[in-house]
DNA sequence: TGGGCAAATATAGTATACTGTTTAAGCACA
DNA sequence: TGTGCTTAAACAGTATACTATATTTGCCCA
């Protein structure tokens, strides 16, 4: 009930020494968003983590404060949770995706060796069997690691983390659109174009393949969701800065 | 020597309240950054800052934090200072700028209004009395008015934020291309061609001569510092994540 | 005089304690 | 059964103290 006694033991994981605490505990959560293992009305408190950690609060807050700085939470007055994205934030991040993805996957047919075709394989694999089974999470993994490995290979790294911040954003996206089985096959088609061109190295096979996927993802978000892409006239808010 | 005493008041300009410490100093020493007024040679150390403002280190080196995470500063184990970028890095936010900024500049011809137009043409009288001048820092003073106003105007904030995240990591670009009178007088008129498309609000012509903009600013500042834009074969390093 | 080893130093990182504010809970009163 | 007020709880924010580590300085010895 008190606060911890002992301060040489670490209970996390692995443990790699040389690494902060905040960089571990990021991660970590970083990986849990990912995963979309945080549920939407949950609340991160710093204090519950780092006693769950077995650390002080000031390397979880943090992390937290990364992850919000980042766009991946909201701070609120009572706890970090997940930003609750209206129709136009949505459509703000399809935006900018749309602007860099598809040149990224141009570079992608430059940049990614054969280590990281063979992973490409498998993750197509992983979307196969995901959509012949049905399981959206599988295809949401399937998904995750085709273009985590892709991204990775890029030379751009600017590029690249800028890129995943904005994808893993769209977990809302994920969810109410990939347990539909229509949905799924989309999905899984536009990876095989992708795919197709990574391994043909065709840049601008990979760069029109990207743009209609992302064309085609935000599609199916705002039919299935709700009625029409936005903008009425919302007045200004402030995700950054 | 010692601590402060007294915590209530606040030694920092205009003091305004609501504003979280942390706030208030990312927001000075982005400024600063943003001025030109940290030297490459210049290190922040967060103790130092905190005596400065009369504050403890914890808001300070949050704030330091968030400036790193943003890719502004890199921390080493003496003290946060500039990032010295090397020829794979300007080439790499030059390769994002010119993906995000055309299309938004084409966005801003739809999300200006009177007041922000007003402001433009503010900057555009900044820039032409700075070239007459020939002063370097008066130009880039315009410079960072004009992009501020059209930015400002933009509907997706997160295209903004981004935008502005990277278009301030170039001021070695500036501070290595501006001192010269042709170069001065490329920005000008690049600056022209955009804010004419700006006043008729045409969008494809804002598009364009943006595009073209990045360029020249590129092209100048390899033909000035170097010999041509690079990518010879590094091994991968880490900005983010 | 140079080169390696050892203290000193400066700084980030972490821990703990305190404060202020917002939200929620309880309670009286209508 | 609401409705306004008061109190309590929960949390972010800030302060201060402690620790670990890397860089530098200086010394000793070859």
């Amino acid at each position: 009930m008190d606060t911890p006694e002992f301060d040489m033991i670490r209970p996390l994981d692995g443990a790699p020494r040389g690494t902060s605490l905040r960089r571990q505990i990021y991660q970590d959560l970083r990986e849990k968003l990912r995963r979309g293992e945080i549920s939407a009305d949950e609340k991160l408190v710093d204090v519950d983590i780092a006693k769950a950690a077995g650390i002080s609060r000031m390397p979880v807050r943090e992390a937290l404060l990364q992850l919000t700085i980042e766009g991946h939470l909201v701070g609120t007055t009572r706890g970090f949770a997940l930003p609750d994205l209206t129709d136009e934030d949505v459509a703000d991040i399809f935006e900018v995706r749309k602007l860099l993805e598809p040149r990224a996957a141009a570079n992608a047919t430059r940049d990614l060796d054969e280590d990281g075709m063979a992973r490409l394989h498998q993750g197509m694999e992983m979307a196969r069997k995901a959509v012949a089974d049905g399981s959206a999470e599988a295809l949401s993994d399937a998904n995750i690691h085709f273009r985590e490995t892709w991204i990775a290979a890029l030379r751009n790294r600017r590029l690249a983390a800028t890129i995943l911040r904005f994808a893993d954003q769209a977990h809302v996206v994920r969810r109410d659109t990939l347990p539909d089985a229509e949905t799924q096959q989309i999905v899984l088609d536009g990876l095989e174009a992708i795919f197709a061109a990574f391994v043909a190295r065709d840049a601008m096979a990979a760069h029109d393949h990207m743009t209609a996927f992302m064309y085609s993802a935000e599609d199916s978000f705002f039919r299935k969701s709700r009625g029409r892409p936005p903008y009425s006239d919302k007045t200004g808010d402030s995700p950054d800065e």
